[in-house]
RNA sequence: GGGUAGUUAGCUCAGUUGGUAGAGCAUCGGCCUUACAAGCCGGGGGCCACAGGUUCAAGUCCUGUACUACCCACCA
């Protein structure tokens, strides 16, 4: 009968074709355009920019999952909302995509030149770049694509150089000496971050060097003999009793002759080696730091390609085995060699040819960031506030030890340098656009630099930049600075430090108010998922298989602050299920919902027809209203995830809808029309909140049942459809009080049922001899309702009824729950289990009567707390003076 | 070496001002009860890592220990 009326809904849900038609819904309408002129509060967020080679990783998908579910959330609650996309154009990574490509033709880089290269990398990323885009829009992400950005469109680029050309008239970007991560293959520095550190079987050297005055040696240990040529210096520990005689003394530098100051430096590790070390200033990142620290000489010894420079002398041209076998040999045949140790160290490799990285002095530009951090460090936590906040000592400690960025690339894809070296004057011009002759002496033989700058430089400016900086817009007046960002810890310093120095220094203002920092989505063993471990989950398979709102659901259901993710399948099939469940629970409202029905009235503590059931779960509703709200307020996305999977599946569905289906069956007549009315009025009401409430979460499952709600319901579209108000319903708490003991009293009638194995099918007839008179009416009010959830025959409820003693029985908050049994009832087991059940009751009792005895309780404990535990404490004594009765009825009986 | 987090049911994880431990999956028993077998009803299963301390009361606060994971630095 109810199926005839099914309005059409299939019996299972399915994700794909619903997915897709809300997709391109959305997409059409342009629901999720931004109005800046709109005078809604403002809530803004950029999305943290993908790669354009990217494809979409578990950690895009959480990312842009809790992104989402903030988004369409302040957009219910009344927010103009912008969340502006966009891709990064990722120098590095890019690059090598289309090398590699390069590579299968037989060519590289170089034979196709800069210009032809560029050229060739700009169309791959307009064939491919759409990829990622497709990507976003499968997980259902509402951004605003009319404001879509690329780090390297035409007004991000000219946004960079700005900042390029002020930072570096501010003195703030400057050009010098570094001491760099110089990849031989690729002829680029590279960043700490790009450079893969792995242990590796090496060596120990330790070398003789002959003291000026003939007076001995001193002996030092390296891992790089041949790095030697380059020494400047010896060092030892300026407390070491060994050395303390030698300090401000000279060595000679074997092979090369070069005296060689010994200089004390607390650096120096005593119990290392032999308690002395060579320094190297141009070829080790702490040596360099020492050759500062002592005004060292710096002697590059290892050029470009890897191979030992002039200044090696004899070495001169050989690669860097050849020059250490060498060299280890001729230190050996001069007894200088002391010893060799075989020893394990991590040596560092470029991580996209693995070729060894070898430290190189070199030319590069730098930010000097030393006022930039001190600001970003004092916006937080006032201006900015980072969720969680145990991120804050990891910011911090960051900023206080922040060193110089190195912003230069040797890279063709990125932001070209804008600075040019005159021939003519040597005069170096840093400008916007490119200058037609140099400014100091008219000379048109300019070159531009040939560096790009290093990706992060275009990331930091993204949340200005994108809104339209330099330019005055309306956006930027609007949207900046963003309420939040989104991101993921791994890029807590490239990113965001960086952008907070970037937005403090060129807006007066954090780029954020919020940073919110989420979880790293790892494998069910708790692995980083990577692709060479092969445990990747990809989403787009993931959203096949079990739908984008299953995914998302699982993802927020997940994200509890500071802790990782690990992700299973068969968590993501639990919430498919769940899925299932909406789809059905609103399968079963629509076949009664009609338009006919009368809507709740907007008070619905003046309604005298709604049921208890009616006012338990409007009451309910309005809790979990309030929960959802308070918890993404403070990112507690598990929360409100929680709340609303519990409430839906086991309040909504698994109580309400079976209450209203007496309510629903009622045939149509005479005093039975109001119920009806009232159900169907709650029932709708009901479901149209849930479904709001579950929309930032599942946008389309909840969109397409939406569009089946009766069209009073829903003037506007889901996702513009505001945030239901509160409603007033204190005056029902008691209501949901009782309906909890209607609750127990149904589910101890079925635990009954269950443990004495009684067919389901058989109906069976009920005594209740009720606590007290308000028990009484309250049962008896309920009579429907326990009746056909507890599948009864007869129900008697009657506090002076015998008690008949072939039966099993229980007892609820005081009332007495009698299921007679002649003939069906098993002693041994209703024996057993009246049993189980007394030692429950007296196994707690016993525990709240020791606690209510403590004199120190009864004096400290909060008086609510004392209250409580005594009403308890009394219950108990009371059930399980009844069951003890009731048991006593029964053991006479069938012994007799 | 410095730092951060974690340790709760067989597995994966919740547990918001301290007040008698929860979910999903798995498991056991019973059900096609007309929205849903991707389901319904019921059951079992936890010295909340260990040792101390504070408190009337500790999974929750403090100290220490062990193990695990991650981050930063370093590895001559």
């Amino acid at each position: 009968m109810a199926e005839e009326q099914n309005p059409g809904l299939p019996k299972a849900y399915e994700p794909e074709q619903v997915e897709a038609r809300h997709r391109a819904a959305w997409e059409e309408s342009g629901i999720f355009t931004s109005d800046p002129q709109d005078k809604a509060e403002a809530y803004s967020i950029v999305i943290p920019p993908p790669n354009v080679t990217g494809n979409l990783h578990m950690g895009h998908a959480l990312n842009l999952t809790l992104q989402d579910i903030l988004c369409r959330h302040q957009r219910q609650l009344g927010k103009q909302v912008l969340w502006v996309p966009g891709e990064d154009h990722a120098g590095i990574a890019t690059q090598n995509v289309v090398e590699r490509r390069l590579k299968q033709e037989g060519l590289t880089r170089r034979d196709l030149g800069r210009e032809a290269f560029v050229e060739r990398v700009w169309r791959w990323k307009e064939e491919y770049g759409d990829n990622i885009r497709r990507q976003i829009k499968a997980m259902g992400a509402s951004v605003d694509w009319t404001r879509e950005r690329f780090t390297l469109d035409e007004g991000l680029s000219r946004a960079v150089r700005r900042v390029f050309v002020q930072l570096y008239n501010e003195g703030l970007i400057y050009k010098g000496l570094y001491i760099v991560n110089w990849c031989c293959r690729c002829h680029t520095a590279l960043a700490d971050d790009e450079v893969d550190y792995a242990a590796q079987k090496t060596g120990l050297w330790l070398v003789r060097y002959p003291l000026e005055d003939d007076s001995g040696f001193l002996t030092v240990a390296t891992t790089r003999p041949e790095t030697m040529l380059g020494d400047t210096a010896l060092a030892v520990h300026p407390e070491d009793e060994r050395y303390r005689g030698l300090i401000g003394k000279k060595a000679r530098l074997p092979l090369v002759g070069r005296l060689l100051p010994i200089i004390a430096d607390t650096y120096v590790d005593r119990d290392f080696g032999t308690g002395a070390l060579k320094v190297t200033p141009a070829h080790d990142h702490n040596d360099w730091r020492l050759g500062h620290k002592h005004q060292l000489e710096f002697v590059t010894v290892i050029d470009e390609d890897g191979r030992i420079s002039e200044q090696g002398g004899v070495y001169a041209g050989l690669g860097l085995e050849e020059a250490r076998a060498k060299i280890v040999a001729d230190l050996e045949s001069l007894g200088l060699l002391a010893e060799k140790r075989p020893y394990e160290n991590s040596v560092g490799r470029c991580y996209r040819c693995s070729t060894l990285i070898e430290p190189r002095m070199s030319v590069q530009w730098f930010v000097a960031t030393k006022t930039l951090a001190a600001k970003a460090r004092q916006a937080v936590p006032e201006r900015m506030r980072i969720f969680p906040s145990s991120w804050l000592k990891t910011y911090y400690n960051w900023l206080d030890n922040i060193r110089d960025w190195c912003i230069s690339r040797q890279l063709w894809w990125g932001h070209r340098i804008p600075a040019w070296t005159c021939a003519a004057c040597g005069g170096i011009a840093v400008l916007e656009d490119a200058p037609a002759c140099c400014p100091r002496c008219g000379s048109d033989a300019l070159t531009q630099d040939e560096d790009v700058l290093d990706t992060w430089f275009s990331s930091a400016i993204w949340p200005f930049s994108t809104l339209g900086w330099p330019e005055k817009t309306p956006e930027l007046a609007r949207f900046y600075p963003t309420s939040v960002l989104v991101t993921g810890f791994d890029i807590l310093f490239f990113w965001v430090a960086r952008m907070m120095m970037m937005g403090l220094h060129f807006m007066g203002e954090t780029p954020f108010r919020h940073c919110y920092i989420h979880a790293l989505v790892r494998d069910a063993q708790g692995k980083k998922m990577s692709k060479t471990e092969g445990n990747v989950i990809d989403p787009l398979e993931i959203i096949g298989r079990y739908g984008t709102d299953s995914l998302r659901f699982t993802l927020a259901a997940f994200a509890a602050m500071g802790r990782d993710i690990r992700l299973s399948e068969d968590r993501i099939e639990g919430y498919r299920h769940f899925m299932n469940k909406i789809w059905n629970a609103a399968r079963f409202a629509l076949i009664h919902l009609d338009s006919d029905s009368a809507p709740l009235p907007a008070d619905p503590t003046r309604d005298a027809t709604l049921a208890l059931h009616h006012r338990w779960i409007l009451h309910r509703l309005e809790d979990v209203k309030n929960l959802q709200k308070g918890a993404l307020a403070e990112y507690r996305f598990n929360d409100a995830a929680a709340g609303l999977y519990k409430f839906v599946w086991n309040e909504f569905c698994d109580w309400f809808l079976e209450l209203v289906k007496p309510d629903l069956a009622a045939p149509a007549t005479d005093g039975k029309e109001q119920e009806k009315g009232a159900a169907k009025s709650v029932l709708c009401a009901v479901l149209r909140e849930i479904l709001i409430l579950l929309h930032p979460f599942v946008p389309f499952i909840t969109s397409e049942i939406w569009d089946s709600l009766p069209g009073r319901d829903r003037e506007k579209e889901l996702p513009l459809t505001p945030f239901p108000p509160p409603r007033e319903v204190a005056a029902f708490a008691e209501d949901a009080g009782n309906m909890e003991t209607v609750r127990e009293v149904i589910g101890a009638t079925r635990t009954m049922r269950a443990e004495l194995n009684i067919q389901p099918s058989l109906r069976l007839s009920l005594l209740i001899r009720p606590a007290d008179p308000e028990a009484h009416r309250l049962l008896e009010g309920q009579r429907v309702v326990i009746m056909a959830l507890a599948r009864l025959k007869n129900l008697d409820i009657d506090p002076q009824a015998d008690v008949p003693a072939a039966a099993a029985s229980g007892v609820v908050r005081g009332s007495e729950i009698i299921m007679p049994l002649r003939g069906v009832v098993d002693f041994a087991a209703e024996r057993a289990r009246l049993d189980k059940e007394l030692l429950k009751l007296e196994k707690e009792y016993a525990a709240v009567a020791a606690k209510v005895a403590n004199p120190a309780y009864l004096e400290k404990a909060r008086p609510e707390v004392v209250a409580r535990d005594q009403s308890r404490k009394a219950e108990l004594e009371d059930s399980r003076n009844k069951l003890n009765a009731l048991k006593a009825k029964f053991a006479d009986w069938s012994l007799s």
